[in-house]
DNA sequence: ATGGGTAGCGCG
DNA sequence: AAAGCGCGCTACCCAT
């Protein structure tokens, strides 16, 4: 879908040299039904115009109802619950503690977002060409304002129409008014300034409206600085929900102008660099499956999270009891600094790393070396293990699964500047998977489940990084192997060792697996021996046997250098560029981070792209079944769907993610592979 | 008390 | 000489 022409602002005296945001687009404040109707029809006449919400209360920090046995002492018949001053609402005493304990740390949280799904609309604003207009139907203001049900019934044809909804950080609008349609979002063309903006380019120290407005647009400064600190700041909905019904007015207006001139400003640019509009409309496509995404949310077993806390809970006393009997003294494991003087001043134990700020490493890849010396660096790995599932995954979690048991994470498309999404609020996409020594590596994955009646399907794209280091390089010995569909981790092992691939051991294997991952991307033989543990010098060999077997990754390397030398940017197959001004720096460390960024981008922003696009195709498909998109991490999607449409969801979805074209073509000269498998849980659907 | 910086660690 | 990249979150620490 091509970008729409622009409309041609027709603004009395509109000067397109020199928007003046504040002269020319008058606002008018809509306080009667009449006024609604003839400012629908007036917009009708627009293709696009930008809107903006202001909305209050239901803050994101929710508490929940706790299954699972009470702690011992106490019975349910004994009822004295009392109310969470945090959350309101009400508990058996003996979970009270539980309850503040979580709430208070949740709410400590630096400025918890407002909530898409329980916010309330106080206000509408619109800005069109040459005028702007404000429709108040909330603000605590005696006077009489217009009812929500009304102005979005009157609205309706205006939003669920083909005009472009233009908004800096559109989804949280659309997803604040779509409850007001029994959760209808409505219907792309989209126009999202901040992802626009982050397009053109992601290296701008701020994406906030005033900041990019000051940038594109010479904003005004003379508009007092009373507004500028307003509008500086993400919560303006709730800041003006407090000031007198005429500040109101005036504030709630200006998101809605600024988006609407910078996108009038800034989509231009897109005319005549025709790859990055084709990589707007696809951010635009995939921000509406993030939308849906969102609105559904991913099942969890909340009845599990109690019990597992508990059980983690005593785990880590047990482990940091039993590390402290060997320190003998008062010490906090969580401290590095306390624990660097331990390990070396007290017990003399030899200093093999530094941190970044020249401090003695306290890592596990540190304390690893030392546990042959003494038992606690061996105690405090067990230790660590427990306290991250504790804190970050169990007790994270807890306070962001909301009321029907799912969690719905934010994720964001103008944060990784390769074009990767990333996930917040909670991190979805950085879940313990992984098999460990002590502790239940999947445990956390197996809480998020298909609910009853449904299966979870899990399909990531095999290597999909290395299949586009061989379409990118050339190099005709990792061509052959993916269009012939050899092992290619075999083969490098085979070509490393000179020896037929039936007499690999399984860990050369895994140390040639190890090898097309490192040294891809200009990773050192050091790296090979820190994961695998061999000698300086069978690494140093092992590197040279590598790129002997692989010329084209070095040559392909060069070129990618000379290319962001001479241009100061690189770009994915897709055109989405990354710019790297620090590759001409005469510091060899600053050159050296930015000549890797510039190997990384094309291969990893490829990527990207291709799950973009395979996110979009996936949704289409699941749309016509009763199944849904649950989570995106990187070359994995997590879909939910219906036990008795998984057998036809599955050739779907697998043509969904491989067969994918570019000007007609297959987009790799070698086949893109998903793994598709189904399970009850994430982490049985993965294997 | 609160904010910024650092260390450490989870994922692809 | 020395080197993967890309994220977000929790805890601690020290500043204001």
């Amino acid at each position: 879908m091509p970008t729409s022409p622009l409309p041609c602002p027709n603004g009395e005296g509109w000067d397109a040299a020199q928007p003046s945001p504040t002269k020319l687009l008058v606002t008018r404040t809509v306080n009667s039904v009449e006024d609604l109707k003839c400012l629908v029809a007036d917009y009708e006449q627009f293709d696009a115009f930008a809107f903006d919400v202001e909305t209050t209360g239901n803050r994101k920090v929710r508490m929940l109802r706790l299954p699972g046995p009470l702690p011992k002492g106490t019975t349910r018949t004994a009822r004295t619950s009392v109310l969470c001053p945090s959350c309101g609402r009400e508990f058996a005493d003996a979970r009270r503690k539980f309850c503040s304990e979580i709430c208070s740390k949740a709410a400590a949280k630096d400025k918890p977002p407002l909530d898409a799904r329980t916010n309330t609309v106080w206000s509408l604003s619109l800005a069109g060409p040459g005028r702007s207009d404000v429709i108040p139907m909330g603000h605590p203001d005696k006077r009489k304002q217009l009812h929500r049900a009304e102005v979005f019934e009157i609205l309706r044809p205006l939003f669920f129409s083909g005009r472009r909804k233009i908004n800096q950080n559109l989804s949280f609008d659309l997803l604040s008014i779509a409850k007001y349609y029994d959760g209808a979002i409505p219907p792309p063309p989209y126009g999202d300034t901040l992802i626009l903006a982050f397009l053109l380019n992601e290296n701008l120290d701020s994406y906030k409206l005033g900041h990019l407005s000051k940038k594109y647009l010479a904003y005004p400064t003379r508009l007092d600085s009373q507004v500028m600190t307003a509008y500086g700041d993400e919560k303006l909905g709730e800041f003006a929900y407090r000031v007198s019904f005429q500040e109101a007015m005036r504030y709630s207006i200006i998101d809605a102008k600024m988006a609407w001139l910078l996108w009038w400003k800034l989509s231009h640019r897109l005319e005549s660099l025709p790859k990055l509009a084709d990589l707007f409309d696809l951010e635009m496509g995939v921000m509406r499956v993030l939308m849906e995404m969102r609105q559904h949310g991913a099942y969890v077993d909340v009845a599990a999270f109690g019990p597992l806390r508990e059980e983690l809970e005593h785990q880590v006393a047990t482990k940091e009891a039993e590390c402290l009997h060997i320190v003998g003294r008062e010490l906090n494991l969580n401290s590095t600094k306390q624990l660097a003087e331990y390990l070396y001043d007290e017990l003399k134990l030899p200093v093999t790393k530094l941190t970044a700020t020249g401090l003695r490493s306290t890592d596990a890849e540190t304390l690893k070396r030392l546990a042959r010396r003494h038992p606690f660096p061996a105690k405090l790995l067990e230790q660590r293990d427990i306290q991250k599932m504790l804190s970050t995954y169990i007790g994270g979690y807890i306070p962001r699964i909301d009321d029907d048991s799912r969690i719905r994470a934010s994720f964001n498309q103008a944060v990784a500047k390769t074009g990767r999404l990333s996930c917040s609020e909670p991190n979805l996409q950085n879940i313990p998977a992984r098999y460990r020594q002590n502790t239940e590596g999947t445990m956390v994955r197996r809480l998020f489940q298909a609910p009853p009646g449904y299966k979870l399907i899990v399909a990531d794209y095999s290597q999909i990084e290395l299949r586009i280091l061989a379409h990118q390089t050339r190099d005709k010995t990792l061509l052959y192997a993916y269009t012939e569909g050899i092992d290619l981790h075999l083969m490098t092992a085979s070509r490393i060792w000179k020896i037929p691939p039936e007499l690999v051991t399984p860990e050369q294997r895994s140390i040639a697996k190890n090898s097309n991952f490192n040294f891809a991307f200009e990773g050192g033989p050091q790296r090979v021996v820190q994961m695998s543990g061999i000698s300086d010098a069978d690494a140093e060999a092992v590197y040279e046997a590598w790129h002997k077997s692989y010329p084209g990754v070095k040559a392909w390397g060069k070129k990618v250098k000379r290319f962001c030398w001479q241009h100061g940017y690189v770009e994915t197959l897709y055109g989405r560029k990354r710019r790297l001004p620090e590759i001409t720096s005469d510091d060899w460390k600053l050159r050296g981070y930015a000549e890797r960024q510039a190997v990384n981008h094309p291969i990893q922003g490829t990527a990207a792209d291709v799950a973009k696009i395979a996110m979009i195709r996936v949704n289409e498909v699941l749309r016509q079944l009763d199944a849904h998109l649950v989570l995106q991490v990187h070359d994995e999607f997590v879909i939910e769907c219906a036990e008795s449409q998984v057998e036809q969801a599955l050739p779907l979805i697998r043509v969904a993610m491989e067969q994918i074209h570019k000007d007609g073509k297959p987009v790799l000269d070698v086949p893109l592979e998903a793994n598709i498998s189904v399970g009850s849980n994430w982490s049985e659907a993965k294997a």
